[in-house]
DNA sequence: CGATCCAACATTACGCTGTAAGATTTCAAA
DNA sequence: TTTGAAATCTTACAGCGTAATGTTGGATCG
């Protein structure tokens, strides 16, 4: 009364003989998965399919879809290259913001999820400890150390979310404004456009980075200088 | 054959006498009901139900549920209060920026959206014009106008972000680290957490503008310094 | 007046989603 | 070989956006 056992069970097998289910296989199709066809587009369906299972079995290895995407903002978080030793402090975090930014880079399509992300995971934690403890290297006292690292921060997630969203992930208006009208109205805009491209995205986070650095070394010769 | 004509005759009297359905009505509705439930529980059967009718009748007046999301970002948009016009511009831009996150904080729940939007509609392009047009004038050089509209807009972003989202919007890690983990190995996060409180997010928003404004300031007189 | 037309709203239906519940298969240990 | 547990599949359900189609009530016209 049943379909063919015969063909489902031969399938079943070359399956767990060749490709076994396992967090870390479901974990890096996913994250495949949301690269090629979006943060919107993923669901628990299309990731059986590309594993070669049913979107149940995937229940077996994490509780729910949430747990996955918890996952992938972890294991993207944990992919953050670690600045090199060798290197003054100042210069250190300077690596370490271009490393957060590489990041975002890597997983444009989930940034967005990371964005809003609250980092409260073992990996999530010790990453925010290791950013803090850099900061605090350049600038010992409490308070604006950790105000600083919290400015920091938004701008680093500011930027990386304008440089990954406007890559195509972002929902983008229904019915767009036409170019005449901003020609028309925006013409600061339009001489600015320039230096909006990505070709110079580069350069003007390098900027808030200089920006944000200056005022750091300022701020710690403030303290300094203030009292030992 | 059909349900009784007279009882559904009578609801839609009732409705369209006492509350016809309007694009302002069921854009307000909407705001409301993201407002209370969150965007995710967002649906249009929802929708329908605050506003007392079914939810196809919403897509009479939007012809989709995106148009409806594009609407209610550009009102968020269109709702940021100008800077008052009889300050200098360095306070005006000050102004400007504190009523971009005055907006945040007026639609927390839709804040995830509007970040990641892009602002393409002619609410949104007028807003980034004006802002451009404000940081122009206190640095009238168009290549470092432009670079620090962009890193301002990130920092803003990004601070927003952060205040909306660990309100209760973003998704929350499915088995979050424990306290005991964080004491242990993040001693400097337990001593800074302290100014990362909401009480302490006024303060630290404002040493970012600070930060931001002080290198305009200084970029502006070097400029001047200069040339012309 | 009745006929006509149309904007506004309702109903139904389709394919998609996450996932609870239960059946089934696989495989190692006894 | 039997047993037990782990891994996978099947089925089912409620909810989603929305295409297609119905229904209705009021304005417009002869």
């Amino acid at each position: 009364m049943k379909a063919p056992a015969a063909n489902r069970t031969s399938r079943t097998r070359d399956r767990t003989a060749l490709l076994p289910l396992s967090p870390e296989r479901i974990l890096q199709a996913a994250l495949d998965e949301v690269g090629a066809a979006g943060l919107a587009a993923f669901s628990t369906r299309k990731l059986g399919l590309r594993l070669g299972c049913e979107a149940m079995s995937i229940y077996h290895h994490f509780p729910s879809k949430q747990h996955l995407l918890d996952a992938m903002v972890d294991h993207a978080i944990g992919s953050i290259e670690p600045p090199p030793p060798g290197l003054v402090p100042i210069q250190r975090l300077r690596h370490a913001l271009d490393g957060y930014r590489a990041m975002a880079r890597r997983f444009p399509a989930l940034f967005p999820l990371i964005a809003v992300h609250r980092l409260n995971t073992p990996t999530g934690v010790r990453y925010i400890e290791s950013m803090l403890a850099l900061v605090q290297t350049v600038l010992p006292d409490p308070e604006l150390s950790a105000r600083h690292f919290r400015t920091l921060g938004h701008y680093l997630v500011g930027a990386a979310l304008d440089e990954t969203s406007s890559d195509a992930n972002g929902p983008t208006a229904a019915d767009p404004v036409s170019d005449d009208f901003i020609v028309r109205e925006c013409p600061r805009l339009v001489a600015a456009a320039r230096f909006f491209r990505p070709s110079e995205w580069d350069a003007t986070f390098e900027l808030g980075v200089q920006i944000f650095l200056e005022a750091l070394r300022h701020d710690a010769a403030r303290v300094r200088h203030a009292g030992p």
